[in-house]
DNA sequence: TAGCCTATCT
DNA sequence: GAGATAGGCT
């Protein structure tokens, strides 16, 4: 000590020979420690507590007597290892305490092994290198990483392609197998997606249809989950996102989503809550006109749920702040396919069109998946979509504005014209959906003159998922144009009092009549609104409800009284985040069944 | 055990 | 936040 405190020697490293019984040692190795002086302690007693103690008052290793003097010849290597890793400690890794582990367990391994063999430098750097990884390996094990899993310990699992798993020299390796998925890849992907179709979206049939080496199941597995959730961007979006978040902050796709999806919470299963499915007999039960067969938990009208269960959770909106901008004339395409062609992928890629007409006739599966794409700053007027669908005609997952990038967009009037006759399905989904807009003002958005006979029309929800929109006015409605029988209605709505919605401060209300013109107020309250929401949703028989929806930030459960035609009724409520009440509903159907449905989020 | 799926982690 | 991974579940 009196060397130490003297200073005037350089010292190294330090051996120490003593007798835990005096513990005079331990003030020696805090002042060796003080002055990074590396500590080798030796002492007649070898066992886990002694050995932990010591290191812990500042010893670089523990040996136990008789000391092998051989051991000398390689402290320096320790010395400068010890250097080097403090040279990189000060570059900011953060990673000294584990190497400082890592020398702890391989120095005690060196003793071992310099006791049974007269292995020579050669051999005993490899013998420390390997040290060093297994020493890793249970730092990684025992530590932080198993500790922040938090889940239960299934084991090493290794599959068929070799995904070996909690080993961390693995993980490195893997590294390599990071898969970014290209538009390329994506286009790839979908196309799999595509030509599996329904009921047979599962990773590993797309892994075998895109059949790329190097590609695994658990790759597309993630993939096909992020797809689902609508959550994955194609490089270019994403950067197109960063340059808008850049340019002007703006409520992002984090926020966003995590506002529209998660709070909605898991849907409930569309089995379990509807059992009557007579409601409309011929309807695709799975729904999976879009190629992502299954329930979706986040996205709450997702392409794949029942159109019993979007029904059930008619629209929800979020309606925030935008800005506008109005000009344009458009070009005015039309599109006719007919005769067994399946027709995907957008229709049109323009910055504005004014006119769109398709006809879709004999056995086609028309699958445009969106109209209007990739537009920076545009503006529609008077937006028409004319559609005939005829002579067993799939006409699906058609999405309006879908997946779409707008920067700023303004459609004054958005008419849906539908001529569907003799036609197995009519499937039309979300007319806005997971877009990514800047800002997009709808001024009168409707869905007029959808005349159905023979077919089946399952009406989807016209927006879900926007993000920035405001919608000014929608109507939705649909006459049975042949046999005056009307067929699942869609949702009337109107947006009475825009200004309050752009500046969320006041009730939003919608009215929503139905096939026998019967109107119902559906608010829809969301994390930025802060007034009152009411909703009277009566169905086909005249029957009146109420429906509160509220979220976060209300302070009380809402409710809801919903009858059907035979006078029956129910409560709806719906709770959030806050869970501050119990949720249920009884929704009878035309049939007069009765289901309870609880949905409950957080 | 393989594989799907969701939640969680890196 | 994209992609990987853990673990429940069938």
């Amino acid at each position: 000590m009196s060397m130490l405190s003297k200073g005037k020697q350089k010292i190294d490293v330090m051996i120490l020979n003593v007798h835990l019984s005096n513990s005079s040692f331990v003030d020696l190795l805090a002042q060796a420690e003080a002055l990074n002086i590396i500590s080798l302690v030796v002492c007649d007693e070898s066992n886990e507590v002694v050995a932990k103690k010591t290191l812990n008052d500042g010893a670089y290793f523990y040996l136990k007597k008789p000391f092998d003097k051989k051991i000398v010849s390689y402290l320096w290597q320790f010395v400068l290892g010890e250097k080097v890793r403090k040279e990189k400690a000060r570059e900011g890794s953060g990673k000294h305490k584990d190497h400082m582990k890592v020398k702890m367990i391989s120095t005690n391994n060196i003793v071992g092994e310099n006791k049974e063999s007269e292995e020579k430098n050669v051999s005993y750097s490899k013998a420390q290198n390997n040290n060093i990884h297994e020493a890793r390996k249970d730092v990684a094990l025992s530590g932080k990483y198993t500790l922040q899993r938090k889940r239960g310990t299934k084991g090493m699992k290794q599959n068929s392609e070799g995904e070996r798993q909690n080993n961390v020299i693995d993980k490195v390796v893997r590294r390599k197998d990071y898969r970014e998925w290209t538009e390329d890849l994506h286009a790839t992907f979908m196309q799999a997606v595509r030509q599996l179709g329904e009921g047979r979206c599962y990773p590993k049939e797309i892994l075998q249809v895109m059949s790329l080496p190097g590609l695994t199941r658990m790759q597309v597995a993630s993939h096909l989950q992020k797809c689902r959730r609508n959550n994955w961007r194609s490089p270019k979006e994403r950067k197109y996102i960063r340059h808008l978040s850049i340019q002007r902050p703006i409520v992002t796709s984090h926020e966003t989503r995590s506002s529209s999806f998660q709070k909605f919470g898991v849907m409930p299963y569309p089995q379990a809550n509807v059992p009557n499915q007579q409601r409309n007999p011929n309807q695709i039960q799975r729904g999976p006109e879009f190629p992502f067969p299954t329930h979706n938990t986040n996205n709450i009208f997702t392409q794949g749920e029942s159109s019993i269960q979007r029904q059930l959770y008619r629209p929800q909106f979020q309606v925030q702040h935008h800005n506008l901008s109005i000009d344009n004339s458009f070009l005015s395409p039309q599109t006719n396919v007919s005769g067994g062609i399946q027709q995907h992928g957008p229709l049109f890629e323009m910055l504005g069109l004014q006119r769109l007409q398709d006809s879709i006739t004999g056995n086609t599966n028309f699958r445009p998946d969106m109209l209007l794409n990739n537009g920076a700053n545009h503006s529609e007027k008077n937006y028409n979509f004319n559609l005939n669908v005829a002579q067993g005609a799939t006409y699906s997952g058609s999405r309006i504005v879908s997946g779409t990038y707008i920067g700023n967009a303004i459609i004054n009037n958005y008419n849906l014209n539908v001529t569907a006759d003799n036609v197995t399905t009519y499937s039309s989904s979300a007319m806005m959906s997971d877009t990514y807009v800047g800002n997009v003002t709808i001024n009168d958005l409707r869905g007029t003159n959808v005349n159905a006979s023979s077919q089946q029309y399952v009406g989807e929800p016209i927006m879900y998922g926007p993000r920035n929109i405001d919608v000014a006015s929608y109507d939705n409605y649909v006459e049975g144009s042949n046999s005056n029988e009307k067929e699942n209605c869609d949702a009337h709505l109107n947006f009475n009092n825009m200004d309050n919605l752009f500046q969320n401060l006041g009730p939003s209300s919608a009215n929503l009549p139905n096939e026998q013109g019967i109107e119902f107020d559906q608010v829809y309250f969301d994390d930025q609104i802060l007034g009152l929401l009411s909703a009277n949703l009566p169905n086909e028989l005249g029957s009146e409800f109420d429906q509160v929806y509220s979220d976060n930030q209300n302070l009380e459960p809402p409710s809801a009284n919903l009858p059907n035609e035979q006078d029956n009724e129910f409560d709806q409520v719906y709770s959030d985040d806050q869970n501050l009440g119990p949720s249920s509903a009884n929704l009878p159907n035309e049939q007069g069944n009765e289901f309870d449905q609880v949905y409950s989020d957080d």
